[in-house]
DNA sequence: ATACTGTCGATTGTCGACAATAATGAAAAG
DNA sequence: CTTTTCATTATTGTCGACAATCGACAGTAT
């Protein structure tokens, strides 16, 4: 019926329903039932099911046995977990990036750096996730390691999950962040690579110490009902 | 028929297959089809789909959406790009672990320490092996993340294949590596989470030099005709 | 009242059949 | 002899139906 030219239907299926999760459509701990949301989406339950454990992989929901799937819940202990293993990986990432970058990707990192500078200047909070992501993107282009690439995509999801949590107390602090992505920039374009990663590390940390301030006393985000 | 009183159909599958690669009976770069493999194994094809998108997540098959699952190659690049994500986040394990450990966690590892000498003393590999898997469980427990516990895991199956390949060549050296896991185990009984982080960085990078010494000039493990 | 047991509905697991797509090889054209 | 085109076959994708299992509830015994 639709006019989808070509992708895959469980990815389809599996990006549509992480959307519902990340902006709390679905909610956490919510059970998840093949069935319904298969005949709700138009499908099989073949390709759902295919769907669901994309969305394990991707942390998204959790997935029992003989029990079905769960939305993955999220707490203060949930972000301390992922954002030190984001740590640990962007630290590596950073790393081998500043080790084995070409020109091109310093290029690449050098535009996405602009982007993120102008957008917080203009308070323009997608321009700066579309920035961040690009600088993301092309340090695991650089870094050269196609098994950290699958990892981290794979954690995305769960990622923007938490910051979009964040995302209404966001606006002020961009500005602060920048400095952060000129840090990285500025060691990687003079070669080394330890600083880099000291200085990936210290964004992740403050990430994290943001995330967890939002999720305990500050004003989370709420849906209406 | 068989006593094993619960356990999935798909998971049971993915753990035959995945024995199957690791000691090279399915060989790298091979196709693997549903079908064949499915009535070879008794089971339709719907269980073992999922099967193989478990072993997708084990990255020991490469799924291409219409075209197939393929046995995962595996060259001195690959091992490199693992050894990277291995010291990553056994390095965050390590201090976790030194930080939170319980008496209980602490007398694990004791344990699994004692059995990694005796084994490394009397050349036993297989009792070397179980050791080295009891101390790094011990530690994955202590380190009290769950979402850094299924990644672990599901690397485990790459983790094996790659050190099976280097099995051979392994015996005379074990002694040596004994010295890492004293040292580990020492710093986190002392409460000095740095340094137990270093040694775990250092183990890692120790077994990946090895691994790719084998993976280069040294015997390779081959089956014969 | 509480705990146990059996039944019923809801949901997941597995299967075989069919449809859609990709790989193979053979014939035709250059 | 090489390349292109096309038909045939092999393989993956999706579906609906049925079987196995789980959760909740009612009924009974203690």
């Amino acid at each position: 019926m639709a006019f989808t030219p070509s992708e895959n239907l469980p990815e389809q299926l599996a990006r549509e329903i992480s959307d519902k999760i990340i902006h709390n459509e679905l909610k956490p701990g919510e059970r998840v039932i093949e069935a319904r949301l298969a005949d709700e989406m138009g499908v099989s339950r073949s390709p759902l099911r295919e769907a669901l454990r994309i969305l394990e992989k991707q942390k998204l929901v959790a997935l029992t046995p003989r029990k079905g799937a769960r939305v993955t819940p999220i707490s203060a202990a949930h972000i301390e977990w992922y954002y030190d293993i984001f740590e640990a990986l962007y630290s590596l990432v950073a790393r081998r990036a500043a080790e084995n970058a070409t020109a091109e990707d310093r290029g690449d990192m050098q535009a996405a750096l602009r982007q993120i500078e102008t957008a917080a200047a203009d308070h323009d909070i997608d321009a700066y996730y579309e920035g961040i992501f690009a600088f993301a993107a092309s340090g695991l282009q650089a870094a050269q390691n196609p098994l950290l690439e699958t990892l981290l995509r794979d954690l995305g999801p769960a990622n923007r999950r938490i910051q979009y949590a964040s995302l209404s107390s966001r606006a002020s602090d961009l500005q602060h962040n920048v400095r952060f992505f000129q840090e990285m920039y500025q060691y990687l374009a003079a070669g080394q690579p330890s600083r880099v990663e000291a200085a990936a590390r210290a964004y992740a940390r403050n990430e994290k110490i943001f995330a967890l301030k939002i999720a305990n006393g500050d004003k989370p985000r709420e849906d209406a009902p």
